[in-house]
DNA sequence: GATATTTTGGAATAATTATTCCATTTTGGA
DNA sequence: TCCAAAATGGAATAATTATTCCAAAATATC
């Protein structure tokens, strides 16, 4: 095999010595890397002795890392001050087969998604591996998901607001149903303990309840996908009144979110019809515990 | 200009009345949003009254609004289960000419900044004692706390002896007051969900329940300290009529360990006066499913 | 200064991705 | 039931973007 491009001389095979020169560090790389630790190592590690266009490449590279995901081939090289093919060049000495690939690993990289768990749970269920022992260890790793995202995607001025509506009503009406009510009766044991008026809705003999809403209070309404009627139904009804309402959900495209003042919504890790509630239970937590001291 | 296709039903210039027929609702938008808050407001605005394919849109973009900007039109689709053209049509319904134009703001805004878990949470609980953003800190990190000792604290063995104590039982009778009360609520949900005949009792009106216990019958009970006597009482009239007792509680010398012949400890870390339940629900759940398959 | 070798830029091409269009299906109302 | 309008899916096309290639320029060595 002939010598049959400079590109070579930086990569992994290149014979160091069945040359005449050797202008520039012979960085005869490994594998591209595979995370953007390894990534950034590479880096600066490779800097030194690249001819100019390269190094300008590096350079631009380094200082715009977080860019990678969301530019194009050109911008990058127009901000690198280089033509687009010195920027394949590099992304070639670095071991990849071109941008794409390398622009591959800071897209995952950046993706917060969580696993497919109802597929994952149904694999584990049929490929008999489903001992009770496996099934405690994925719900538990799905609570940890679910706080994790939760602690990032919080939206605290929500929040604040949720409390600020629910300190000032004179009873708080907790409405949720279905794998809802855990929550909205976890809710109910709070308030009553911090001596906040609430009252629990349940679902049974209808609507009947909607009279015990008074003007001064408020609604906090839970329900996530598939949604209650009956949960929205209260939500409009009080919010047909005036009243302030407070929908804990999971999406902001849910039903519930166009009847709430204050809207506030959990990832979580949905399995099916089951989900872990571990961030929606400590997000009530927090609210409701936030609610019980701004009453003093 | 003549009405030219259905998208203009929901948008900007659209004469709302020259037309025949009104199947959902006429949102008139006004234009594109331009910033990510707008776009989250558009969102939840628009998706009542939306076709069944846009609205798998507007939900499937709803719940991954941060990968918009890594994500390519065939992807997105894909996962909101949509042919590419349904969700180049709902980008042009929230006001934008195409993907790549709505895609753009989102690569504008794109900042990889976003903290980690551990900076996010240290950032909510800075915000200052006693906030609603502090307490929510506290509590994802009790969950997770809580979490993470259950995982290394797991008796598989004893996990294993309740399935098959409840996976035997005719009826599982559920009880679980107060605190323990949204666990029970839970877990009676998730085993309608899969057909586990199951009852939950209620505190209400005494001890009137335990009549309903019947030979082959087993009793799934749940109380933390300090302990509920009438959880306790039923679970030891379960045991004097030799029926099966799991006891789900917080250490193994609480009072309701006596009485249970397979007995579930979780480790939950309280804040405040107040516990998480992350724990405990990851458990319940995953006793509620490893029973319901056990069933078939 | 001559020559072998590396580096470079840009034009040509390939690949991917976005977008449009329209025939077919579905829906809602008479 | 039928009809008009809306919604849909997929194939065709347009636009963008990545990638290759190679002649020209630059550079190092002698």
């Amino acid at each position: 095999m002939p010598e049959t491009g400079s590109v070579d001389r930086f990569r992994l095979n290149a014979r160091p010595n069945d040359r005449k020169y050797m202008t520039t560090l012979d960085t005869a790389d490994l594998a591209a890397p595979t995370t953007i630790e390894e990534f950034r190592e590479r880096l600066s590690g490779i800097s030194e002795g690249l001819p100019r266009r390269l190094r300008q490449c590096a350079d631009h590279i380094a200082a715009n890392i977080d860019r990678i995901a969301v530019s194009t081939v050109a911008e990058l090289a127009a901000g690198a001050d280089v033509p687009p093919s010195a920027l394949m060049r590099f992304c070639q000495i670095l071991g990849y087969s071109g941008f794409s690939e390398m622009q591959k690993l800071f897209r995952d990289a950046y993706a917060p998604g969580f696993p497919d768990y109802s597929t994952r749970l149904k694999n584990l269920k049929e490929t008999g591996a489903g001992t009770p022992s496996a099934l405690l260890g994925e719900f538990i790793e799905a609570g940890r998901l679910s706080l994790e995202a939760l602690a990032k995607s919080a939206d605290e001025a929500a929040l604040a607001q949720a409390v600020v509506l629910l300190a000032a009503a004179d009873t708080v009406h907790i409405i949720g149903l279905r794998r809802a009510f855990p929550v909205a009766a976890y809710l109910a044991y709070v308030f009553d303990k911090m001596s906040v008026p609430a009252m629990l809705h349940e679902g049974t003999g209808k609507l009947d309840h909607r009279h015990a809403l008074r003007p001064g209070d408020a609604v906090l309404a839970i329900t996530f996908a598939p949604y209650s009627d009956e949960t929205i139904a209260l939500a409009q009804h009080a919010r047909d009144q005036g009243l302030p309402v407070v929908a804990l959900t999971d999406r902001i495209t849910s039903p519930l979110a166009r009847a709430g003042d204050a809207i506030l919504t959990v990832p979580e890790v949905d399995f099916g019809a089951f989900r872990s509630l571990s961030a929606t239970l400590a997000l009530a937590i927090a609210l409701a515990v936030a609610v019980g001291s701004a009453r003093g």
